[in-house]
DNA sequence: TTGCTCCTCACGTCACGTGAGGTGGC
DNA sequence: TTGCTCCTCACGTCACGTGAGGTGGC
């Protein structure tokens, strides 16, 4: 008959996990004293106590432990929890990595440019939605400030000309596969509601579609200056490069902050850059 | 400006956390009306949100952010702090992998025996330990148990010769490599305190020394009748190899239920199978 | 009036660690 | 009498999830 504390040494554990196991009945004194209350156990419940240990180091909680101990369960069923086990633990040690490469490709970034990024990539997944779209080439960057406010002003003349009713924000789609300075392929858009049937009275340049539900987004949320939108766009690059991703569709841009017919040249702008990507194959 | 349900679909996140994230003063509304304490957040709040979700991520804590964010860290600062989860990150896929391993291993027994093994394997360290230690050549396995008796009684009697004290149970060290069942070289042994000088009247056969203090030390509890023991060590050394550890050094064989001089023939024991091993190279 | 959204407590999670405050045996 | 070991509460951990119970605006 041992006093907790020797029996603590015993089993290489404290005495409060002694005590914490015997509240939840996983190991029961073989003896307590009716008047001290001191507990006391016997050198033969030190492989009830490593058993317990074991399993615990397979990571099982206390509660499934307790379930293998009562002997009510077969060994077919002690395999099946461990190989659930094991497929949890394989997907820990794959997160993680991702993680790990997450964290990789941070410190990358402060040790290139010597600073933190101001901009956080967050992955998401979106459904499919339907937007009315209007389609223009613009010739140079230049230009770009006119023809988006034209272009958005068509595009609400257009909604309200079919009788569409909107169901969220303005975006624009940039279709060049890389990043170009003249010939811009792009879109104006508007999230709306998928009509019933397509309505005839469309201009030639509008569309309506619905751009593809996606799993992987990756997305990153500008602040600031309409020009400087290009830097979050880099940002996004760069980090989709760095934690093992491929673009796999044109990028979207979504205007948080209201409406590009508002506001004056200064104004700050809230938007969304994303881009569609995949794990590449490594 | 949004109320929280919108803003926490914008982010991506439960509502309860965006009220978490108040309270620790990590990202507070905007705007809270006097009147309905309602919360309002406003689009250019959003950055800041994904910022911590992406600090999250990395596996920083909400402390750790709430220090990032205040900016009063510089990026060296947040380096370091990247360098330290890097590594604890790297760390805890190496534990996991070892887990994995662990948990193959069981798996691995159950499907070729078809049975759960009643013995536990458990790891731990033993400092150095001073024995009196009584050497013979056990000739056969038959031999064992009047051998072991004799041997016993003699270092027993060597301990009250020599006027040395006792500091701990008997063990066996058994010092074949392999299993044999002849000419079984063991000792049987006595923990003691490290006498100030060796005494001078020790039979030729017993000596004292100091067994080494061992990093790695696989040991298993045997409750069971003594010749069974060998179920122990042969499960002891079927872990050793599946967990990719080898044995290096003798087996010893800690007497936990007393003496064996007391008890008779048909008694239980209780005794601990050890031995030292070390990380096989892979 | 009925849903919907928001609010503030406050308990629960998991396996103990860590005092606080008190008691028996050498 | 002083240490030592033991005892029983009970709070704290970490990032929220999950009711309970109640309130304003359409």
């Amino acid at each position: 008959m041992f006093k907790i504390g020797d029996f603590s040494k015993m089993g290489q554990v404290s005495i409060r996990t002694l005590r914490h196991y015997d509240e939840l009945g996983l190991l029961k004194p073989a003896q307590i004293d009716q008047f001290t209350d001191y507990r006391f156990y016997t050198i033969d419940q030190l492989p009830r106590l490593n058993r317990i240990l074991a399993l615990k180091d397979l990571g099982l909680s206390l509660e499934q432990i307790r379930s293998v101990l009562s002997e009510d369960i077969s060994a077919e069923q002690l395999h099946g929890m461990l190989m659930l086990k094991q497929a949890e633990i394989e997907q820990e040690v794959e997160e993680n990595q991702r993680r790990l490469r997450r964290v990789r490709a941070r410190l990358e970034q402060i040790e290139q440019e010597g600073h933190v990024s101001p901009y956080e990539v967050v992955l998401k997944q979106s459904p499919a939605q339907t937007v009315l779209a209007l389609h223009r080439c613009v010739p140079q960057l230049d230009d770009m400030p006119h023809y988006r406010h034209t272009m958005y002003e068509a595009v609400y003349q257009a909604l309200e000309h079919a009788g569409l009713e909107r169901a969220g924000p303005e975006l624009a789609i940039y279709h060049n596969g890389e990043y170009t300075e003249v010939e811009i392929e792009m879109e104006a858009a508007l999230l709306i509601q998928p009509p019933a049937t397509i309505p005839a009275s469309l201009a030639p340049a509008d569309r309506i579609y619905t751009l593809p539900a996606t799993a992987l987004l990756a997305t990153v949320v500008h602040h600031g200056s309409l020009p400087q939108v290009i830097k979050a766009i880099s940002a996004l690059y760069a980090w989709i490069g760095t934690n093992g991703y491929v673009g796999c569709g044109p990028i979207r841009e979504i205007h948080l902050f209201g409406s590009e017919l508002e506001g004056g040249r200064h104004s700050q702008v809230t938007l969304e850059v994303q881009v569609p990507v995949e794990k590449v194959a490594y």
